[in-house]
DNA sequence: GTTGTTTTTCACAAATTAAACATAAATGTA
DNA sequence: TACATTTATGTTTAATTTGTGAAAAACAAC
């Protein structure tokens, strides 16, 4: 497999040499930037970069206003490197868009740890977005769910059941269980509700529909 | 099987004695920590930490703080005790990776149900929910029978029946045994019913309908 | 407010299962 | 073998659960 990508941006040659050095022994592929406008120029040029590691401090072109471009264009996971963190800049980081923070001094451990916790999230939570089952896919960002090549329109309730059922095919899911999910637990209306709304995504569904069985005495299961 | 591990950490020990109460009584066991230092020096020392519930309000080192450093080297699942939610944390937690979030007051109910699905949802339903016995396989998720490589259709009753006995296969079952576990324990009906079923299993499930053995003047008996 | 949509409730028919029953078959015992 | 008891089985009945269409309620948009 390819080695992920890692574009380091600090000034101090001393400080990215150190970061590179961390990352290249844990087996990550580095490229350096020493400034911002280069740190742009190369993530533009590179389209697998995975991850950037910005430090706040840099003359001209600081990490905030770095971070702010890369944003414009791009959800790359961005970790900040910090001399010490009050509160006002995390507020600010997180608003950019920054998913995690090391201050300095780190530990090789710390900095490693958290750039591999920083992909995992980044990987899982891409993939989580679409869920699919045989032909059917949903969309859970768009919130578009598609049978075959036809688009179909549900409502609110009738996606989040439909999703809740992909996200546990082939799971028996009892009634209860379905309300506490697709509801809120503190939800205490009667759990016949989940029937209409199995009804209306059957008929929604067509042929698919089937894919919705029913556990006599249980509730329902997805399975294609 | 072992019980699972869920650390609690909140200041307050009224609460900390609280939700543990719930979740001892649910069958958990739970560690406490009575501070964010604390908490990471015991979840980092015990690798068998199933589950974190932090509370947000803490002196000292917050559960953001907590749930960051923790996120920093695992991926373990984490709920929130928050006060009354607003949206501004919700966004910071979800960014953090938090699983999950229970707002004060909250019921023991819903506590507990949203433990656990957090943990079913980390373990992504990779229960070991399969049992077997010769080529008879029954997995209790995905309510499924299978005899060879064929699959059979079973009612609710016959399946938790089943189930029950290869359970306990090699056992001799008596009637009134198999009524206290299958049926309710106020069921109050004819243990004879059990027969009904019996006959039932045992001619959907063809040849190793054999499987089960009748012990003459008491009860029923599953073997290969 | 009014209108339109979504969600929930309700009532009843249809489907399915569980339980009861009656009788035949099997088992154990004298 | 004969008899009492227990189990197997086919059938019937009762109970439960689900599907469905329509009405009511809740919610949003205008």
């Amino acid at each position: 497999m390819e080695k992920t990508k890692i574009l380091v941006v600090d000034d101090e040659s001393r400080m990215r040499k150190l970061v590179k050095d961390f990352l290249v022994r844990s087996n990550f592929e580095v490229l350096e930037a020493e400034d911002g406008a280069q740190a742009l120029d190369m993530f533009f040029a590179d389209q697998s970069i995975s991850l950037i590691i910005l430090d706040v401090m840099m003359p001209k072109m600081d990490g905030w206003q770095v971070c702010r471009e890369v944003r414009a264009y791009s959800q790359v996971p961005i970790i900040m490197l910090t001399a010490k963190t009050n509160e006002q800049d995390e507020l600010l980081g997180f608003q950019l868009g920054v998913d995690e923070y090391i201050s300095k001094p780190f530990s090789p451990k710390i900095l490693v740890a958290r750039v591999e916790a920083v992909l995992r999230r980044s990987n899982g939570n891409a993939s989580e977005n679409v869920l699919s089952a045989g032909d059917i896919t949903i969309d859970k960002t768009a919130h578009i769910v598609s049978v075959g090549d036809e688009q179909i329109e549900l409502s609110y309730k009738e996606f989040e059941l439909l999703a809740y059922f992909v996200e546990n095919k082939g799971i028996a899911l009892s009634r209860e269980v379905i309300l506490n999910h697709v509801w809120n637990y503190d939800y205490f209306g009667d759990a016949r509700t989940i029937d209409t709304h199995v009804k209306k995504l059957r008929s929604k569904m067509g042929d698919r529909g089937e894919y919705i069985k029913t556990i006599w005495g249980y509730g329902y299961k997805f399975e294609c």
